[in-house]
DNA sequence: CGCTGTCAGCGGTAT
DNA sequence: ACCGCTGACAGCGAT
């Protein structure tokens, strides 16, 4: 496997195949081309944060601007190293479950399930019970589920949810919510009638859901796919009522309380959309120690606890004698003093205490009592059964919002009762953290010294700022594998080079949203582009994936921090380049990344089609990228558009000699992250991007993947590269 | 900007 | 019926 990998020019990276670069000829070399002084210009970034810093390799630079860090390649370190196969979504996680030998193995909830609205009710766990443990079918059921194609609307037999898909308009109300789960109470306030749209989408949206993943979901026990569905799903789903709720705000008198989180969580649990549903002790199976959760609600989904609120989970367990409370889980997130200085202790407060059941915002304060959690907790430590721990931590990009960080198996050693603050008295449990666990607050809490620390002490690091400045953000790059001081040379440039303008078919005037564009503006030429739809919820997380994205641009009168130039806004997220140990230099992140997040576009020079037309089978560039080539749609709800990318031109990019972060990411069967044509309003001009977004949550210090895609004619000197991504769906070669 | 108050919400357990 | 380490946002005071 890995000799055909040392053949590469760059070893080790994932190159791309220099065949495909389209049906074409020879060209021989591609004139450079450097950026000049006056061209900088258009690429400045809109908060004019950073400069904009382009050099030729050789110079001359440009007052201010130091020479780019000199990347050249040692001929040493090229060797590929060690099979060390990165699973996707963990750092440093061995794939070797968790497992100990727990004295209560098979434990089984009391009430373990309720019984869901009728057309759920197949899901019960007890037809799966023959089954056995999930986990060895793993193999199977994910090829499987791979070949299954999407919207197949046949397999609805069994479920009795026709598959009744979008009917384009919304036939509101009627009874018609009938029979499928009228059993939560949507009667939201005094919402009404405008609310007709939403509705009735959405609910189309989950049976989609439900019918093409049906068997993904049909076990008691989870596993790594399931999991991920059910979390790619609940956001996506999530982010949609977000963009229908904001539109619907405009109308005066609607209540501006609902909770898309919640609304999409139930939807998900009355449908059977969720895995896990066997509440256990110990590791859940498909959910890795650092994975990463923005909504309580995940963590009901994958069944790593259960309570949406509570910080404690518990269920009774048989003893010999009787049934007593264990907990299960807890969730430690800063609503009571605990301490979480150390990375491996948690002293964790019992619940209860705030008096005044129905205000809670009444400040006094009651003793604390040995019941429901607090007498789990009390159970557990002298059963001595693992808890999981969850710590909620405060999430940098989004001030009002929290990250929540599965940290693994931790076992409780001793308890007291403390006074609190106020006098009462509380409970306090130690809990200490099992050996043996990838590190995961560690990780986190070094992140942060990194952050605030310019002169870093951190193993590895090569360049604080590989960009030199051209970016909002710093990039580092680091090596903390091997002896390589970097990749090739090449000029960091932060956009997209056109050589040419490429001529637009239809002209666009832009939209005049002077203050911004708001959803709901029907007025709004980029919006109806859209297909009526804001594209990008209020915190900038593109909503789902389409086959060409209209963002606003030039010839649009709104401003540079329009809700609809989400692209154009440079880094948000802190990068670093890094070197992985056997696929060449790769891209991670240090910050905790939201699905739908925008990552970073594509930036390179355009290559002109007659030019590449001329190009031969022997063209040396590794850092092409094609947005001809298929993929299979990533992020797209059923029954959505599952088109694959429109693009209006074929556009070929070369980052081959001036590029940015992107042209480290490495290919992956199973990728984290999916690219997305953007198209922005410029006048007579086509001003078309590559923009990469979060396919789901992606834990810091995650390498960042996409699928580099399929030709669809292989042509004979097109050479496929040995895939090393692990998935269990890899192709096996990539072009 | 950061803190605090507000309140509708939900799955689950207890009764 | 009751409980609770939500989550988004409005309103406030400090910077």
């Amino acid at each position: 496997m890995e000799q055909s990998l040392g053949q590469d020019s760059v070893p080790g990276f994932g190159s791309f195949d220099k065949s495909r670069v389209l049906d074409v000829r020879p060209l021989r070399r591609l004139v450079p081309v450097f950026p000049s002084a006056s061209s900088s210009s258009s690429f400045s970034t809109p908060q004019g944060a950073a400069p904009f810093v382009c050099a030729s390799p050789a110079g001359p630079f440009p007052p201010g601007v130091s020479p780019f860090f000199p990347f050249y390649i040692s001929a040493e370190s090229q060797r590929p190293s060690e099979q060390n196969q990165q699973t996707p979504g963990g750092v440093g996680n061995q794939n070797t479950p968790f497992v100990f030998n727990n004295p209560i193995s098979n434990a089984v909830p009391i009430n373990s399930f309720r019984t869901p609205p009728s057309s759920t009710a197949r899901v019960t766990p007890n037809q799966y019970t023959g089954s056995s443990n999930g986990d060895t079918t793993q193999s199977r059921r994910i090829t499987r589920s791979r070949a299954q194609p999407q919207s197949q609307s046949g397999i609805a037999e069994e479920d009795g949810f026709n598959t009744s898909v979008t009917d384009g308009e919304n036939t509101r109300k009627g009874g018609r919510s009938k029979g499928k789960f009228q059993s939560h109470k949507r009667t939201r306030g005094g919402q009404d009638i405008n609310v007709a749209l939403p509705d009735v989408d959405v609910d189309a949206i989950v049976d989609n859901i439900l019918t093409s993943y049906t068997d993904t979901f049909r076990h008691a026990d989870g596993n790594k796919e399931s999991v991920g569905y059910a979390l790619m799903f609940y956001d996506l789903l999530r982010r949609r009522i977000t963009q229908l709720e904001e539109m619907k705000e405009k109308i005066p008198g609607a209540s501006r309380t609902g909770r898309p989180d919640l609304r999409a969580g139930t939807l998900f649990m009355n449908k059977g959309i969720r895995t896990n549903t066997k509440r256990r002790i110990g590791a859940v199976p498909g959910v890795e120690v650092g994975d990463i959760f923005f909504f309580r609600m995940e963590l009901c989904l994958v069944g790593l606890h259960a309570p949406t609120m509570g910080g404690i989970d518990y269920m009774g367990v048989k003893n010999s004698t009787e049934d007593e409370p264990l907990a299960l889980s807890i969730v430690s997130s800063g609503g009571y003093e605990d301490s979480v200085e150390d990375a491996n202790v948690l002293i964790y407060s019992g619940q209860g205490g705030n008096a005044s059941n129905d205000n809670r915002n009444n400040r006094e304060m009651k003793d604390q009592k040995l019941e429901r959690g607090n007498l789990a907790l009390e159970k557990s430590l002298h059963r001595s059964n693992d808890v999981r721990v969850i710590r909620g931590l405060k999430d940098v990009s989004n001030p009002t919002g929290k990250v929540y960080v599965y940290d693994g198996l931790y076992k409780i050693h001793e308890s007291w009762v403390d006074k609190g603050k106020s006098g009462c008295s509380v409970f306090k449990y130690k809990l200490v953290r099992l050996p043996g666990q990838p590190e995961v607050f560690t990780i986190w809490k070094s992140i942060e010294q990194w952050k605030v620390e310019t002169t870093t002490t951190r193993v590895g690091l090569i360049l604080p700022d590989l960009t030199s400045g051209a970016e909002n953000l710093p990039v580092s790059l680091v090596n903390d594998v091997d002896g390589e001081k970097g990749p090739a040379h090449f000029t960091y440039i932060s956009s997209l080079q056109y050589s040419k303008p490429v001529n637009l078919t239809e002209s666009s005037a832009g939209c005049t949203c002077i203050g911004g564009c708001l959803p709901g503006n029907s007025n709004c030429s980029c919006i109806k582009k859209n297909g009526g739809f804001l594209p990008y919820t209020a915190n900038g997380l593109l909503v789902n994936q389409t086959p060409l994205l209209h963002e606003c641009g030039l010839s649009c009168q709104c401003p540079s921090n329009c809700r609809n130039r989400v692209s154009q806004g440079g880094l948000k997220i802190r990068l670093e380049v890094f070197k992985t140990k056997d696929k060449g230099w790769g891209l991670r992140s240090w910050d905790p990344i939201r699905a739908g997040s925008f990552l970073c576009e594509y930036a390179g020079q355009v290559l002109n089609i007659s030019g590449v037309e001329e190009l031969g089978g022997d063209y040396e560039d590794d850092y092409i990228f094609d947005a001809t080539r298929t993929c299979e749609p990533l992020g797209v709800l059923p029954g959505d558009s599952t088109e694959t990318p429109k693009v209006p031109f074929p556009l070929i990019i070369s980052a081959n000699t001036a590029g940015n972060v992107a042209r480290f990411m490495n290919h992956s069967c199973s990728p984290n992250v999916f690219w997305q044509p953007v198209l922005r309003e410029n006048k007579n001009e086509s001003d078309l991007h590559i923009a990469f977004y979060a396919v789901g949550h992606i834990p810091p210090m995650t390498e960042l993947t996409y699928d580099y895609g399929l030709v669809p004619h292989e042509k004979a000197y097109q050479r496929k590269k040995v895939c090393l991504c692990g998935s269990v769906k890899c192709r096996d070669s990539f072009y």
